[in-house]
DNA sequence: AGTAAGTGGAGAAGGTATCTCCAGTTCGGG
DNA sequence: CCCGAACTGGAGATACCTTCTCCACTTACT
């Protein structure tokens, strides 16, 4: 948990709070954070005031909508996927690079459905969120690139697939209700023996999407 | 609304209804299939009334509850989907049977989400529609061991991986939003492609779901 | 001790879904 | 063609949600 103090965590640009604001304030995201994972983004603030022992009063002075929570609580969560984005990248085996990537954000969305509908979903995004999330897709191109490159990963698979495999795999994850939370590792590994390049295999009959049908679905709003 | 009327059901068993009564009656399940089809059956019964131009009280005069109109819809999907399961297993190929009866479910619950949310989460089910999803897992069972007696399919797969699979090519289905209606079928070919047998790969490290997992995910109330 | 900052939670405002009721319309047997 | 029973539409009662505001009270800090 951060040390909270009252010059470091002002509100963007306004003074700083008094020490219980400030207290209460960790609070709110706190109780945010965790109701987010579980219940996802569609939880009400009611919800998340009461699970802070706030009054709601106090979650819509802090944030006055629901987008201001989300963008204080995934701005993190996306930078860091694309942290694993980029290491994926520099691993030094082009196949293993991706599959981590993908184990890694599946584990990621698995447990956190609030980032699952932020991240696929582009819920509640909006300004630095979703440039976050565009800013994703070129790493993807160049990571199946690599694996293409080094005769791992078949041919016809293309960047738009990943968002697909990404849903599918959660589907996966869902379905198990937290029993079996590890399930989806099971699916990977089926997706991943499909997806590796085999000299004798025909390739894919069917085309993939298209990336502007990618990112209508992803809501992604391309700028320009 | 306690004490039955005589008349108690309209179409069997009951006395005949006047034509016009009739007529409506055919309306409403003609617009009802059309709503769940595309909606999904969250619809409310509002909508199926306006969407069929007949007035919301003539809908639950003639079905009730919403149960009622679903289970009358979708009592004869399911039964056609039961035929499928047994014309796959009398396939004369083990493995060709398999694949069909995963692409005609696939193909059927991804244009139908009423279906979908019917068959595979068990919404709004009661009674004999239960009954009917609980007698496809025999099918599902003979299916797989017959592809795996032939040796085409990897011989960890167990029929809890059905739903599973069926839900991840849902997925895929729901993410092109109509624009390709059709990519389920490559994310299909992935995962076939990873379910084959083939004799130098590793097996599966992750475990299947049990049974109990996958039939409280579905919403199987299961008798006894 | 004084006062600005902060608090809780009742409740207003506005939404949605379910289901009932009954004045009026339509059907169809006599 | 007439009349009672069957049937109809849709306004509106009920019972929820959710979002967001307001202000009498409490707390922190000088």
């Amino acid at each position: 948990m951060t040390e909270r103090s009252r010059q470091s965590d002002p509100v963007e640009g306004g003074r700083p709070l008094r020490r219980d604001a400030a207290r209460n304030r960790e609070r709110i995201l706190h109780a945010a954070r965790e109701v987010f994972c579980q219940q996802g983004l569609g939880v009400t603030l009611d919800h998340v005031a009461r699970h802070a022992k706030v009054g709601v009063g106090t979650v819509y002075r802090r944030f006055p909508t629901k987008e201001a929570l989300i963008r204080a609580l995934f701005e993190q969560d996306l930078r860091m996927r694309q942290k694993a984005a980029e290491s994926a990248l520099a691993h030094p085996d082009p196949w293993q690079g991706l599959v981590d990537f993908l184990a890694g954000t599946t584990a990621d969305i698995a447990e956190n459905r609030g980032l699952y509908e932020v991240l696929l979903l582009g819920a509640h995004t909006s300004g630095p969120i979703d440039a976050a999330r565009g800013d994703m897709l070129p790493f993807l191109e160049a990571l199946i690139l690599r694996a293409q490159a080094s005769g791992d990963l078949r041919p016809e698979v293309t960047p738009s697939d990943i968002p697909v495999i990404q849903h599918m795999l959660h589907a996966a994850a869902q379905f198990s209700q937290g029993q079996q939370p590890d399930v989806w590792r099971r699916y990977l590994e089926v997706l991943l023996n499909g997806l590796r390049r085999r000299p004798d295999d025909p390739s894919l009959a069917t085309p993939s999407l298209s990336n502007e049908v990618v990112e209508r679905a992803m809501g992604i709003v391309r700028p320009e």
